[in-house]
DNA sequence: CACTAGATCTCGTGT
DNA sequence: ACACGAGGTCTAGTG
Protein backbone atom coordinates (compact mmCIF):
# COMPACT_ATOMS: atom_id res chain seq x y z
CA UNK A 1 0.00 0.00 0.00
CA UNK A 2 1.29 3.73 -1.05
CA UNK A 3 0.00 5.40 2.11
CA UNK A 4 -1.89 5.11 4.71
CA UNK A 5 -4.21 7.94 6.77
CA UNK A 6 -6.27 7.43 9.72
CA UNK A 7 -8.07 10.19 11.93
CA UNK A 8 -8.48 10.06 15.46
CA UNK A 9 -6.57 6.55 16.10
CA UNK A 10 -6.33 5.51 19.48
CA UNK A 11 -2.68 5.29 21.12
CA UNK A 12 -1.97 1.62 20.59
CA UNK A 13 -3.28 2.47 16.77
CA UNK A 14 -1.22 5.75 16.56
CA UNK A 15 1.66 2.79 17.96
CA UNK A 16 1.01 0.44 14.97
CA UNK A 17 0.72 2.80 12.47
CA UNK A 18 4.23 4.58 13.31
CA UNK A 19 5.97 1.44 13.67
CA UNK A 20 4.73 0.44 10.23
CA UNK A 21 5.66 3.57 8.74
CA UNK A 22 8.95 3.02 9.86
CA UNK A 23 9.86 -0.49 9.07
CA UNK A 24 8.28 0.51 5.55
CA UNK A 25 10.65 3.32 5.74
CA UNK A 26 7.60 5.50 4.31
CA UNK A 27 7.20 9.28 5.45
CA UNK A 28 5.18 9.66 8.44
CA UNK A 29 2.76 12.97 9.23
CA UNK A 30 1.17 12.94 12.28
CA UNK A 31 -1.39 15.85 14.01
CA UNK A 32 -1.14 15.66 17.62
CA UNK A 33 -1.23 17.59 20.98
CA UNK A 34 1.78 16.63 22.21
CA UNK A 35 5.00 17.72 24.34
CA UNK A 36 8.58 18.16 23.57
CA UNK A 37 11.99 17.55 25.37
CA UNK A 38 15.49 18.21 23.33
CA UNK A 39 18.91 17.66 24.83
CA UNK A 40 22.18 17.59 22.94
CA UNK A 41 23.90 20.23 21.36
CA UNK A 42 21.44 22.47 23.14
CA UNK A 43 18.15 21.67 25.29
CA UNK A 44 14.84 23.01 25.01
CA UNK A 45 11.79 22.04 25.75
CA UNK A 46 8.01 22.51 24.37
CA UNK A 47 4.97 22.59 26.51
CA UNK A 48 1.98 20.70 25.45
CA UNK A 49 0.16 21.88 22.05
CA UNK A 50 -1.49 20.84 18.81
CA UNK A 51 1.67 20.33 16.16
CA UNK A 52 2.56 18.22 13.05
CA UNK A 53 5.52 15.73 13.65
CA UNK A 54 7.78 14.26 10.50
CA UNK A 55 9.42 11.29 9.96
CA UNK A 56 11.06 10.86 6.53
CA UNK A 57 12.92 7.44 5.50
CA UNK A 58 16.00 9.03 5.36
CA UNK A 59 15.84 9.71 9.67
CA UNK A 60 15.69 13.04 9.68
CA UNK A 61 12.01 14.37 12.36
CA UNK A 62 10.68 17.22 12.74
CA UNK A 63 7.73 18.51 14.65
CA UNK A 64 6.55 21.89 13.21
CA UNK A 65 4.13 24.30 14.80
CA UNK A 66 1.59 26.83 12.92
CA UNK A 67 3.74 29.01 12.61
CA UNK A 68 7.40 29.52 10.88
CA UNK A 69 9.15 27.53 7.83
CA UNK A 70 11.46 25.70 10.21
CA UNK A 71 10.68 23.21 12.55
CA UNK A 72 10.56 24.03 16.40
CA UNK A 73 12.22 21.13 17.09
CA UNK A 74 14.32 18.15 14.91
CA UNK A 75 16.62 15.36 14.92
CA UNK A 76 18.70 15.58 11.36
CA UNK A 77 18.81 12.22 8.94
CA UNK A 78 20.45 9.37 10.00
CA UNK A 79 19.38 9.41 13.39
CA UNK A 80 17.46 6.22 15.10
CA UNK A 81 13.97 6.78 15.51
CA UNK A 82 11.44 4.42 17.45
CA UNK A 83 8.56 4.51 19.64
CA UNK A 84 7.30 3.05 23.17
CA UNK A 85 4.61 3.59 25.58
CA UNK A 86 5.64 4.36 28.81
CA UNK A 87 3.29 4.31 31.89
CA UNK A 88 0.37 5.02 29.66
CA UNK A 89 2.00 7.42 28.17
CA UNK A 90 3.65 7.35 24.21
CA UNK A 91 6.80 8.44 23.45
CA UNK A 92 8.55 8.91 20.14
CA UNK A 93 12.05 9.77 20.55
CA UNK A 94 14.72 10.34 17.92
CA UNK A 95 18.49 9.96 19.06
CA UNK A 96 21.99 9.49 17.38
CA UNK A 97 25.61 9.63 18.38
CA UNK A 98 28.10 12.10 17.47
CA UNK A 99 26.66 14.76 18.69
CA UNK A 100 25.07 12.82 21.55
CA UNK A 101 21.24 14.51 21.48
CA UNK A 102 17.59 13.08 21.60
CA UNK A 103 14.13 14.12 20.62
CA UNK A 104 11.43 13.13 22.76
CA UNK A 105 7.82 13.87 21.52
CA UNK A 106 4.99 12.69 24.29
CA UNK A 107 2.22 12.15 22.66
CA UNK A 108 -1.09 12.91 23.81
CA UNK A 109 -3.90 12.75 21.21
CA UNK A 110 -3.20 11.98 18.02
CA UNK A 111 -5.79 13.29 15.45
CA UNK A 112 -4.48 12.35 12.40
CA UNK A 113 -1.98 9.77 11.79
CA UNK A 114 -0.53 8.75 8.57
CA UNK A 115 2.26 7.48 6.04
CA UNK A 116 3.19 7.62 2.59
CA UNK A 117 5.57 5.72 0.48
CA UNK A 118 6.22 7.97 -2.77
CA UNK A 119 8.25 7.90 -5.19
CA UNK A 120 10.69 10.40 -6.03
CA UNK A 121 13.96 10.10 -8.34
CA UNK A 122 14.37 13.70 -9.19
CA UNK A 123 16.70 15.91 -7.48
CA UNK A 124 16.77 19.74 -7.65
CA UNK A 125 18.48 21.63 -10.31
CA UNK A 126 19.39 25.07 -9.44
CA UNK A 127 19.35 27.30 -12.67
CA UNK A 128 19.86 30.25 -11.95
CA UNK A 129 23.50 31.05 -11.63
CA UNK A 130 23.83 29.46 -15.00
CA UNK A 131 21.49 31.77 -16.58
CA UNK A 132 23.76 34.34 -15.10
CA UNK A 133 26.60 33.10 -16.87
CA UNK A 134 25.49 32.55 -20.10
CA UNK A 135 23.99 35.98 -20.00
CA UNK A 136 27.61 37.30 -18.77
CA UNK A 137 29.30 35.63 -21.84
CA UNK A 138 26.90 36.41 -24.53
CA UNK A 139 27.61 40.42 -23.12
CA UNK A 140 31.29 39.69 -22.99
CA UNK A 141 32.18 37.06 -25.10
CA UNK A 142 36.23 37.82 -25.38
CA UNK A 143 35.91 36.51 -21.53
CA UNK A 144 36.14 32.89 -23.22
CA UNK A 145 38.64 33.59 -25.45
CA UNK A 146 39.80 36.32 -28.42
CA UNK A 147 37.43 36.75 -30.97
CA UNK A 148 34.65 34.14 -29.41
CA UNK A 149 31.51 34.36 -31.07
CA UNK A 150 28.23 32.56 -29.30
CA UNK A 151 25.39 32.39 -31.72
CA UNK A 152 22.81 30.30 -29.55
CA UNK A 153 21.89 29.45 -26.32
CA UNK A 154 19.88 25.94 -25.27
CA UNK A 155 20.48 25.21 -28.84
CA UNK A 156 18.91 21.68 -29.40
CA UNK A 157 20.61 18.69 -30.00
CA UNK A 158 19.00 15.03 -30.44
CA UNK A 159 21.12 14.53 -27.30
CA UNK A 160 19.60 17.78 -25.08
CA UNK A 161 20.09 21.47 -25.19
CA UNK A 162 24.20 22.92 -25.61
CA UNK A 163 24.10 25.57 -22.54
CA UNK A 164 26.48 27.63 -25.24
CA UNK A 165 27.00 27.13 -28.94
CA UNK A 166 28.88 29.54 -31.21
CA UNK A 167 31.85 29.95 -33.17
CA UNK A 168 35.63 31.10 -33.08
CA UNK A 169 37.80 33.28 -34.60
CA UNK A 170 38.65 30.87 -37.20
CA UNK A 171 34.93 29.58 -37.62
CA UNK A 172 35.26 26.56 -35.55
CA UNK A 173 32.26 25.21 -34.03
CA UNK A 174 32.36 25.63 -30.39
CA UNK A 175 30.14 23.82 -27.82
CA UNK A 176 30.12 24.96 -24.31
CA UNK A 177 28.77 23.45 -21.30
CA UNK A 178 28.40 25.35 -18.43
CA UNK A 179 28.43 24.82 -14.75
CA UNK A 180 28.17 27.40 -11.79
CA UNK A 181 29.99 24.82 -9.50
CA UNK A 182 32.62 22.45 -9.22
CA UNK A 183 32.27 20.75 -12.16
CA UNK A 184 32.86 16.76 -12.23
CA UNK A 185 33.49 14.32 -14.67
CA UNK A 186 29.52 14.55 -14.87
CA UNK A 187 29.46 17.65 -16.64
CA UNK A 188 32.05 16.41 -19.20
CA UNK A 189 30.19 13.15 -19.95
CA UNK A 190 27.30 15.13 -20.89
CA UNK A 191 29.76 17.70 -22.79
CA UNK A 192 30.85 15.04 -24.98
CA UNK A 193 27.29 13.76 -25.18
CA UNK A 194 26.76 17.07 -27.06
CA UNK A 195 29.53 16.65 -29.18
CA UNK A 196 29.06 13.09 -30.18
CA UNK A 197 25.82 14.39 -32.31
CA UNK A 198 28.29 16.62 -34.50
CA UNK A 199 30.62 13.32 -34.63
CA UNK A 200 30.60 13.85 -38.75
CA UNK A 201 32.32 17.32 -38.22
CA UNK A 202 34.73 16.56 -35.49
CA UNK A 203 37.89 19.01 -37.10
CA UNK A 204 35.83 21.53 -36.51
CA UNK A 205 34.10 21.23 -33.69
CA UNK A 206 35.82 22.39 -29.71
CA UNK A 207 34.15 21.27 -26.59
CA UNK A 208 34.84 24.14 -23.79
CA UNK A 209 33.81 22.98 -20.23
CA UNK A 210 33.13 26.51 -18.28
CA UNK A 211 32.91 25.98 -14.82
CA UNK A 212 34.78 28.32 -11.69
CA UNK A 213 37.03 24.97 -10.93
CA UNK A 214 36.74 21.29 -12.10
CA UNK A 215 38.06 17.98 -10.07
CA UNK A 216 41.08 16.45 -10.86
CA UNK A 217 38.80 13.62 -12.63
CA UNK A 218 36.95 15.59 -14.74
CA UNK A 219 40.59 17.61 -16.03
CA UNK A 220 41.54 13.64 -16.39
CA UNK A 221 38.81 13.08 -18.75
CA UNK A 222 38.79 16.44 -20.59
CA UNK A 223 42.33 15.73 -21.37
CA UNK A 224 41.33 11.95 -22.56
CA UNK A 225 38.58 13.39 -25.05
CA UNK A 226 40.84 16.49 -26.20
CA UNK A 227 38.11 19.00 -24.37
CA UNK A 228 38.97 22.31 -23.02
CA UNK A 229 38.60 23.93 -19.87
CA UNK A 230 37.74 28.04 -18.76
CA UNK A 231 37.73 28.81 -15.83
CA UNK A 232 34.63 31.35 -14.59
CA UNK A 233 33.22 32.43 -11.64
CA UNK A 234 29.30 32.82 -12.06
CA UNK A 235 28.71 36.43 -11.25
CA UNK A 236 26.39 36.38 -7.87
CA UNK A 237 24.37 40.16 -8.14
CA UNK A 238 20.82 39.28 -7.64
CA UNK A 239 20.24 42.72 -6.56
CA UNK A 240 19.83 44.47 -10.03
CA UNK A 241 16.50 42.38 -11.04
CA UNK A 242 16.96 42.14 -14.79
CA UNK A 243 14.30 38.94 -15.37
CA UNK A 244 13.92 37.82 -18.43
CA UNK A 245 10.97 35.95 -17.91
CA UNK A 246 8.65 39.00 -17.20
CA UNK A 247 5.31 36.86 -18.08
CA UNK A 248 6.10 34.55 -14.94
CA UNK A 249 4.51 36.77 -12.37
CA UNK B 1 -14.39 22.02 12.48
CA UNK B 2 -10.83 20.99 13.68
CA UNK B 3 -9.47 18.86 10.67
CA UNK B 4 -10.23 17.16 7.41
CA UNK B 5 -8.55 14.50 5.60
CA UNK B 6 -8.94 13.06 2.50
CA UNK B 7 -7.80 10.06 0.19
CA UNK B 8 -7.37 10.64 -3.36
CA UNK B 9 -8.97 13.80 -3.75
CA UNK B 10 -10.08 14.27 -7.44
CA UNK B 11 -8.78 17.84 -8.76
CA UNK B 12 -12.24 19.86 -8.25
CA UNK B 13 -12.21 18.88 -4.25
CA UNK B 14 -8.69 19.00 -3.78
CA UNK B 15 -8.65 22.17 -5.10
CA UNK B 16 -11.70 22.33 -2.50
CA UNK B 17 -9.59 21.42 0.52
CA UNK B 18 -6.75 23.60 -0.49
CA UNK B 19 -8.88 26.85 -0.71
CA UNK B 20 -11.17 25.66 2.28
CA UNK B 21 -7.75 25.24 4.51
CA UNK B 22 -6.43 29.04 3.30
CA UNK B 23 -9.73 30.49 4.86
CA UNK B 24 -9.93 29.12 7.74
CA UNK B 25 -6.19 29.92 8.35
CA UNK B 26 -5.25 25.71 9.13
CA UNK B 27 -2.36 24.01 8.39
CA UNK B 28 -2.61 22.34 4.96
CA UNK B 29 -0.96 19.04 4.29
CA UNK B 30 -0.56 17.21 0.94
CA UNK B 31 0.80 14.29 -0.27
CA UNK B 32 0.96 14.33 -4.46
CA UNK B 33 2.49 14.03 -7.36
CA UNK B 34 3.71 17.20 -8.32
CA UNK B 35 6.21 19.26 -10.86
CA UNK B 36 7.75 22.42 -8.91
CA UNK B 37 9.46 25.35 -10.24
CA UNK B 38 10.57 28.43 -8.44
CA UNK B 39 12.02 31.94 -9.45
CA UNK B 40 13.10 34.73 -7.30
CA UNK B 41 15.97 34.95 -5.19
CA UNK B 42 17.78 32.02 -7.40
CA UNK B 43 15.64 29.77 -10.11
CA UNK B 44 14.87 26.50 -9.66
CA UNK B 45 13.21 23.37 -11.45
CA UNK B 46 11.94 19.99 -9.90
CA UNK B 47 10.95 17.43 -11.86
CA UNK B 48 7.66 14.97 -10.95
CA UNK B 49 7.79 13.07 -8.63
CA UNK B 50 5.59 12.24 -5.02
CA UNK B 51 6.30 15.03 -2.15
CA UNK B 52 4.52 16.53 0.87
CA UNK B 53 3.49 20.15 0.22
CA UNK B 54 3.08 21.79 3.92
CA UNK B 55 1.04 25.54 4.11
CA UNK B 56 0.69 26.88 7.41
CA UNK B 57 -1.12 29.75 8.14
CA UNK B 58 1.55 32.45 8.64
CA UNK B 59 1.87 31.96 4.65
CA UNK B 60 5.04 29.44 5.05
CA UNK B 61 4.89 27.21 1.85
CA UNK B 62 7.29 24.09 1.63
CA UNK B 63 7.72 21.25 -0.25
CA UNK B 64 9.29 18.58 1.29
CA UNK B 65 11.07 15.30 -0.45
CA UNK B 66 11.19 12.20 1.33
CA UNK B 67 15.19 12.94 2.36
CA UNK B 68 16.58 15.67 3.90
CA UNK B 69 15.34 17.84 6.87
CA UNK B 70 15.13 20.91 4.52
CA UNK B 71 12.34 21.78 2.15
CA UNK B 72 13.72 21.08 -1.35
CA UNK B 73 11.80 24.27 -1.93
CA UNK B 74 9.48 26.64 0.10
CA UNK B 75 8.07 30.38 0.83
CA UNK B 76 9.11 31.82 3.74
CA UNK B 77 6.18 33.28 6.46
CA UNK B 78 3.98 35.76 5.32
CA UNK B 79 3.88 34.71 1.74
CA UNK B 80 0.44 34.79 -0.74
CA UNK B 81 -0.52 31.51 -1.38
CA UNK B 82 -3.24 30.50 -3.92
CA UNK B 83 -4.81 27.83 -6.12
CA UNK B 84 -6.04 27.97 -10.14
CA UNK B 85 -6.22 25.74 -12.58
CA UNK B 86 -4.97 26.76 -16.12
CA UNK B 87 -5.34 24.43 -19.06
CA UNK B 88 -6.65 21.22 -16.74
CA UNK B 89 -3.50 21.52 -14.78
CA UNK B 90 -4.39 22.53 -10.99
CA UNK B 91 -1.54 25.35 -9.73
CA UNK B 92 -0.50 26.41 -5.95
CA UNK B 93 1.30 29.29 -6.19
CA UNK B 94 3.39 30.97 -3.38
CA UNK B 95 4.04 34.61 -4.24
CA UNK B 96 6.27 37.53 -1.99
CA UNK B 97 7.55 40.82 -3.15
CA UNK B 98 10.76 42.46 -1.51
CA UNK B 99 12.40 40.24 -2.50
CA UNK B 100 10.13 39.33 -5.62
CA UNK B 101 9.58 35.59 -5.97
CA UNK B 102 7.22 32.64 -6.81
CA UNK B 103 7.09 29.19 -6.13
CA UNK B 104 4.38 27.35 -8.11
CA UNK B 105 4.07 23.86 -7.69
CA UNK B 106 1.93 21.95 -10.63
CA UNK B 107 -0.18 19.55 -9.05
CA UNK B 108 -0.97 16.04 -11.04
CA UNK B 109 -2.59 13.64 -8.45
CA UNK B 110 -3.15 14.01 -4.59
CA UNK B 111 -2.86 11.25 -2.51
CA UNK B 112 -4.07 12.79 0.75
CA UNK B 113 -5.36 16.45 1.28
CA UNK B 114 -5.80 17.61 4.13
CA UNK B 115 -6.14 20.48 7.12
CA UNK B 116 -5.67 20.92 10.27
CA UNK B 117 -6.20 23.79 12.93
CA UNK B 118 -4.71 23.45 15.96
CA UNK B 119 -3.76 25.28 18.96
CA UNK B 120 -0.87 26.02 20.21
CA UNK B 121 0.03 28.63 22.45
CA UNK B 122 3.53 27.54 24.00
CA UNK B 123 6.96 28.83 22.71
CA UNK B 124 9.82 26.97 22.91
CA UNK B 125 12.41 27.45 25.83
CA UNK B 126 15.85 26.73 24.80
CA UNK B 127 19.46 27.30 26.26
CA UNK B 128 22.77 26.67 25.61
CA UNK B 129 23.74 29.46 23.27
CA UNK B 130 26.34 31.98 22.77
CA UNK B 131 24.36 33.95 24.82
CA UNK B 132 23.94 31.77 27.59
CA UNK B 133 27.90 31.66 28.04
CA UNK B 134 28.00 35.13 27.65
CA UNK B 135 25.49 35.50 31.10
CA UNK B 136 27.41 32.77 32.84
CA UNK B 137 30.84 34.39 32.70
CA UNK B 138 29.55 37.91 33.53
CA UNK B 139 27.69 36.33 36.78
CA UNK B 140 30.49 34.02 37.27
CA UNK B 141 34.07 35.93 36.10
CA UNK B 142 36.38 33.49 37.52
CA UNK B 143 35.68 30.24 35.66
CA UNK B 144 37.71 32.32 32.79
CA UNK B 145 40.95 33.37 35.28
CA UNK B 146 41.10 34.45 38.57
CA UNK B 147 40.95 38.23 38.57
CA UNK B 148 38.89 38.64 35.64
CA UNK B 149 36.62 41.54 35.48
CA UNK B 150 34.29 41.80 32.24
CA UNK B 151 33.27 45.31 31.39
CA UNK B 152 31.06 44.91 28.38
CA UNK B 153 29.02 43.00 26.23
CA UNK B 154 28.60 43.67 22.95
CA UNK B 155 31.12 45.73 22.94
CA UNK B 156 31.83 48.07 19.49
CA UNK B 157 35.06 48.51 17.20
CA UNK B 158 35.51 49.71 13.67
CA UNK B 159 35.53 45.69 12.58
CA UNK B 160 32.27 44.51 14.35
CA UNK B 161 31.15 43.49 18.07
CA UNK B 162 33.67 42.21 20.53
CA UNK B 163 31.79 39.67 22.45
CA UNK B 164 33.18 39.77 26.14
CA UNK B 165 35.55 43.15 26.53
CA UNK B 166 36.78 43.10 30.21
CA UNK B 167 40.62 43.24 31.54
CA UNK B 168 42.65 41.20 34.02
CA UNK B 169 44.07 41.27 37.48
CA UNK B 170 46.85 43.27 36.18
CA UNK B 171 44.69 45.96 34.29
CA UNK B 172 45.50 44.70 30.54
CA UNK B 173 42.89 44.68 28.49
CA UNK B 174 41.14 41.22 27.35
CA UNK B 175 38.57 40.52 24.42
CA UNK B 176 37.19 37.30 24.04
CA UNK B 177 35.29 35.83 21.22
CA UNK B 178 32.55 33.11 22.13
CA UNK B 179 31.57 30.24 20.40
CA UNK B 180 28.86 27.97 21.55
CA UNK B 181 30.00 24.76 19.32
CA UNK B 182 33.53 23.76 18.42
CA UNK B 183 35.76 26.75 17.03
CA UNK B 184 37.24 26.80 13.73
CA UNK B 185 39.77 29.41 12.11
CA UNK B 186 37.21 31.85 11.49
CA UNK B 187 37.02 32.07 14.88
CA UNK B 188 40.47 32.78 15.57
CA UNK B 189 40.07 35.40 12.51
CA UNK B 190 37.52 37.03 13.63
CA UNK B 191 39.04 37.57 17.41
CA UNK B 192 42.50 38.51 15.13
CA UNK B 193 40.23 40.99 13.24
CA UNK B 194 39.18 43.00 16.70
CA UNK B 195 42.69 43.03 18.40
CA UNK B 196 43.63 45.17 15.40
CA UNK B 197 41.66 47.71 16.76
CA UNK B 198 43.69 47.49 19.74
CA UNK B 199 47.19 47.70 17.33
CA UNK B 200 48.82 50.45 19.57
CA UNK B 201 48.13 48.89 22.38
CA UNK B 202 49.44 45.63 21.84
CA UNK B 203 51.48 44.71 24.90
CA UNK B 204 48.52 44.89 27.66
CA UNK B 205 45.92 43.53 25.16
CA UNK B 206 45.45 39.85 25.30
CA UNK B 207 42.75 37.86 23.13
CA UNK B 208 40.89 34.67 24.33
CA UNK B 209 38.97 32.46 22.29
CA UNK B 210 36.11 30.87 24.46
CA UNK B 211 34.82 27.76 23.12
CA UNK B 212 33.95 24.24 24.35
CA UNK B 213 36.33 22.72 22.12
CA UNK B 214 38.45 24.31 19.06
CA UNK B 215 39.91 22.54 15.74
CA UNK B 216 43.94 21.80 15.61
CA UNK B 217 43.88 24.21 12.40
CA UNK B 218 42.41 27.31 15.13
CA UNK B 219 45.16 25.35 18.04
CA UNK B 220 47.55 26.35 15.68
CA UNK B 221 46.77 29.94 14.22
CA UNK B 222 45.82 30.89 18.03
CA UNK B 223 49.28 29.91 18.62
CA UNK B 224 51.32 31.72 15.71
CA UNK B 225 49.07 35.04 16.70
CA UNK B 226 49.82 34.61 20.15
CA UNK B 227 46.36 34.40 21.49
CA UNK B 228 44.80 32.24 24.10
CA UNK B 229 41.83 29.72 24.45
CA UNK B 230 39.72 28.87 27.34
CA UNK B 231 37.69 25.67 27.36
CA UNK B 232 33.87 26.38 28.65
CA UNK B 233 30.93 24.77 27.67
CA UNK B 234 27.73 26.28 27.14
CA UNK B 235 25.67 26.21 30.56
CA UNK B 236 22.45 24.29 30.01
CA UNK B 237 19.96 25.51 32.67
CA UNK B 238 16.91 26.81 32.18
CA UNK B 239 16.18 29.86 34.39
CA UNK B 240 13.24 28.97 36.12
CA UNK B 241 14.49 25.14 37.03
CA UNK B 242 18.15 24.84 37.17
CA UNK B 243 17.79 21.20 38.29
CA UNK B 244 19.55 19.02 35.55
CA UNK B 245 17.26 16.08 34.32
CA UNK B 246 20.30 13.50 34.60
CA UNK B 247 17.47 10.48 34.60
CA UNK B 248 16.39 11.98 31.02
CA UNK B 249 18.84 9.24 28.98
C1' DC C 1 12.35 49.24 6.66
C1' DA C 2 17.23 47.77 6.46
C1' DC C 3 21.06 45.52 8.75
C1' DT C 4 23.58 42.20 11.93
C1' DA C 5 24.90 37.97 13.74
C1' DG C 6 23.76 33.35 15.74
C1' DA C 7 22.05 28.72 14.74
C1' DT C 8 20.66 21.86 17.78
C1' DC C 9 21.92 26.07 11.51
C1' DT C 10 21.71 22.24 7.09
C1' DC C 11 24.05 20.41 3.23
C1' DG C 12 27.56 19.50 0.07
C1' DT C 13 32.41 18.69 -0.77
C1' DG C 14 37.10 17.91 -0.06
C1' DT C 15 40.71 15.89 2.87
C1' DA D 1 35.09 11.31 10.49
C1' DC D 2 36.28 16.06 10.40
C1' DA D 3 36.74 20.71 8.71
C1' DC D 4 35.19 24.43 5.78
C1' DG D 5 32.11 27.29 2.95
C1' DA D 6 27.68 28.47 0.96
C1' DG D 7 22.80 29.19 1.44
C1' DG D 8 16.75 31.31 -2.27
C1' DT D 9 19.89 30.27 4.32
C1' DC D 10 16.09 31.39 8.52
C1' DT D 11 15.14 33.94 12.63
C1' DA D 12 15.26 37.23 16.31
C1' DG D 13 16.74 41.52 17.68
C1' DT D 14 18.18 46.35 17.10
C1' DG D 15 18.37 51.04 15.01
Amino acid sequence: MKFLSEKNPDQQRTFEIINEGLSKKAVIVLMAYCKVIYEGRAKSKLGSGDRMIIIKSDGSFMVHQDRNLEPVNWQPPKSQCNTHIKNGIMYIEGKRRNPSEKLEVELHKTYIASYFKGEDSKDLEITGYEENMRELIFENPNIIEDGFRPLQREYMTSNGFIDVFGKDKNGNIIVMELKSRRAGINAVKQLKKYLNCFCDYKEFVRGILVAPTITDDAAELLNKYKLEYKSLEPPRNFDNDKNLTLDFF
